[in-house]
DNA sequence: CGCAGTCTTGAAAGCTGTCAATGCAAGTGG
DNA sequence: CCACTTGCATTGACAGCTTTCAAGACTGCG
């Protein structure tokens, strides 16, 4: 099931979708193929809500990937009777809110090494007190250049860079981080 | 009060704002200088909330602006006791993810041209069925610029592109579509 | 082993940014 | 009323980062 597309942009709105296990890839593509990742999704992650009657964005499997899916009206039941289930909602949304601000500061202002940097940072540090995690293989070039607004070349040249530079170590597709604080100082004021 | 920043970013989030009248910019910097707006309010308008203890983003006076302030916690109470309050709120959250969602797509994979277009298209047809508004004079190059992630220099080349072109008009800082078609036409498959 | 897909690397082009000068309009003070 | 200042906006020349185009290298797999 890799690959597959299970949500697609201006298509009816009728499910929404919580991860069971697996991941997912969330997009917008435009109509010559240019495609932007809005962020992945893993377990227990709700997929982002759309107002309207239609989705906004695309949605495909990574790998593996299992989903539960609820339709829309009885959702929406649930939130306008449920004050704390509708109060969770608001929280997770606000979440987003925070997180895609911080994207628009990255992908409007930052250039191609910083994004890396925090991209990598990203990966390696979540979900994790001081635990330094391996960005997940199955996250290929191509989605992390999506992902940063970038192409699969630059970040290729760059991981090399990085590489030569000892901050990451690569193996097989999984990339380990060596040295958190010069990344970070990349990230912050440009090294 | 024009350019006074009532919101700072890393501040406590003691107070929620809605905008009476006026309008306000929200934006993030960077520690060298580098300015990113998230947004623009006015009238009307929440300012989008943030799920932690800090404010996550600036905002500062256009012009003139007048906002009502609203305790955090009373706004946490009505959520938490009005399901039709929380419904609200989580409605027009995720009417901006949606707004958020297609920055993100214009940020990371447009060009100048096509962000400039998208960007007049949406300023000039805001709140209006055919209407066409001219863009508010109180929007400066440097806030088209910090808002689409280009420079005012690249801003202002391209304005005298467009009006080259005969898509756009300009009498002193107010712009006036004249041709909301081609626009369109450069925004969808880059002309 | 050979194929297909992905990743890496190089050279060159292009778009956007940087630096710098000029223009323009409004406001200030003599 | 007129220099003079100040803040934006515009324009040009040039540099630089990223992309584009192209060729190999690597990996997994039948």
């Amino acid at each position: 099931m890799n690959r597959q597309e299970f949500m697609t942009e201006s298509t009816p709105a009728n499910l929404h979708f919580h991860v069971v296990s697996g991941g997912a890839r969330l997009f917008k593509s435009l109509p010559d193929g240019r495609r932007q990742i809005i962020g992945f999704a893993h377990k227990g992650d709700v997929l982002p809500a759309y107002p309207c009657t239609h989705y906004h964005y695309s949605a495909e499997a990574m790998h593996t990937l299992r989903v539960m899916c609820v339709p829309t009206p009885y959702l929406r039941h649930l939130h306008e009777t449920s004050p704390g289930a509708c109060a969770a909602s608001l929280n997770t949304a606000r979440q987003l809110l925070v997180g895609l601000h911080n994207r628009l500061l990255m992908l409007g202002r930052q250039t191609a090494r910083e994004r890396l940097a925090a991209f990598l940072i990203a990966q390696g540090t979540r979900m994790g007190r001081g635990e330094l995690w391996p960005v997940d293989p199955g996250i290929s070039r191509a989605d992390i250049a999506d992902f940063l607004g970038l192409t699969t070349e630059t970040v290729s040249r760059l991981l090399s860079a990085f590489h030569r530079e000892k901050l990451i170590s690569r193996q097989r597709r999984s990339i380990h981080i060596l040295d958190l604080d010069r990344l970070r100082a990349i990230v912050a004021h440009s090294e």
